[in-house]
DNA sequence: ATAATTTTTCAATAAAGTTTGAAACTTCAG
DNA sequence: CTGAAGTTTCAAACTTTATTGAAAAATTAT
């Protein structure tokens, strides 16, 4: 296979992967074409070899830079921003990890504190079952929460040399 | 606060968390509904509390039985169908899981299969950076679908007996 | 300064995804 | 069988999200 045209599917697969993760495609598409470039690429590079006009390639790069998973590079002599990916697949992960936890476990955990205290009786079913889901799914978040703190901490050797001892 | 309240509010958030994971609005509050109520709905119940037409409720209850995370109840002399969630939050998050594995990280291992094998000198800075990216997020992919086998086949008193030991 | 180039913004438009509701289909009791 | 009750399907309407492109703002060179 042909170096471009494997490039090519793996731009489309992984903005294919993305929409179902809650990433846009061409915000997928961006990163994997930075992940899988040698060097560092304008965002008319970006906009060229995509085909994404230019309001739609700035918003996803900024986007990419504040997800931590881009830098803006600068060459010296030249006027243009350049961007280029993390390559190190591990340091990607924590870094996805780190965001969503931030984004999304941590704000479903603040506001599942309010739904903790119902008025009734403990024991009608009804609100039995209402505060043991409610608690069931908190403590389960918030061990969530710790395994993944430490897992972001964690580097790739420690944490893949402990598991595999776990996992036998 | 009161019970109802507390209830939507529960509905409402789980409704929208899902759709920044992939699970549409419907589904999810379908899903939040039957994990807070102690006995079995019909897809009447659940079309009056949550407001939705006969097809929408329809359609996402059989996606959520298509999970397993949703079974139907069949109640001796009435004639329509119920349903009931599992309510052990360790069984519902294995079982999503055990399904996005095999919906989204199996299908995409599979499909990296073919990208490979790049025609060209493996010396060529662009051909390395590419074979290297891919290879990584393939390793990655493997030792990641490792790991989840066997969360999924334990239990949650052995994982996170053994991940607290880990992580002190 | 001012002109040239690059980056950012945002209202309009397009695309994607969700929901509806009525019709078709299925099941079961009488 | 027949009809009532329940379930499923699916095209059309609607909602949400993503993308465009042109104009404004910012940056750098002369």
């Amino acid at each position: 296979m042909k170096l471009a045209e494997a490039k090519q599917q793996f731009i489309a697969s992984w903005g294919a992967f993305g929409t179902h993760w809650g990433i846009n495609r061409t915000m997928a598409q961006i990163h994997a074409l930075l992940l899988v470039s040698a060097d560092p690429l304008s965002q008319d590079d970006l906009m060229e070899q995509l085909n994404v006009s230019r309001g739609n390639a700035n918003m996803n790069i900024r986007e990419l830079i504040d997800w931590g998973l881009v830098d803006r590079i600068i060459i010296p002599g030249e006027r243009k921003e350049y961007f280029s990916a993390e390559k190190d697949i591990w340091k990607v992960a924590t870094q996805i990890v780190k965001e969503r936890k931030k984004r999304e476990l941590n704000p479903m955990l603040k506001l599942f504190e309010n739904l903790e205290e119902v008025d009734g009786d403990k024991k009608d079913k009804h609100v039995k079952q209402f505060t043991d889901t409610i608690n069931g799914i908190k403590r389960f978040g918030l061990q969530a929460d710790k395994m993944l703190d430490v897992l972001v901490k964690a580097d790739e050797n420690w944490f893949v040399g402990s598991l595999m001892k776990l996992f036998k």
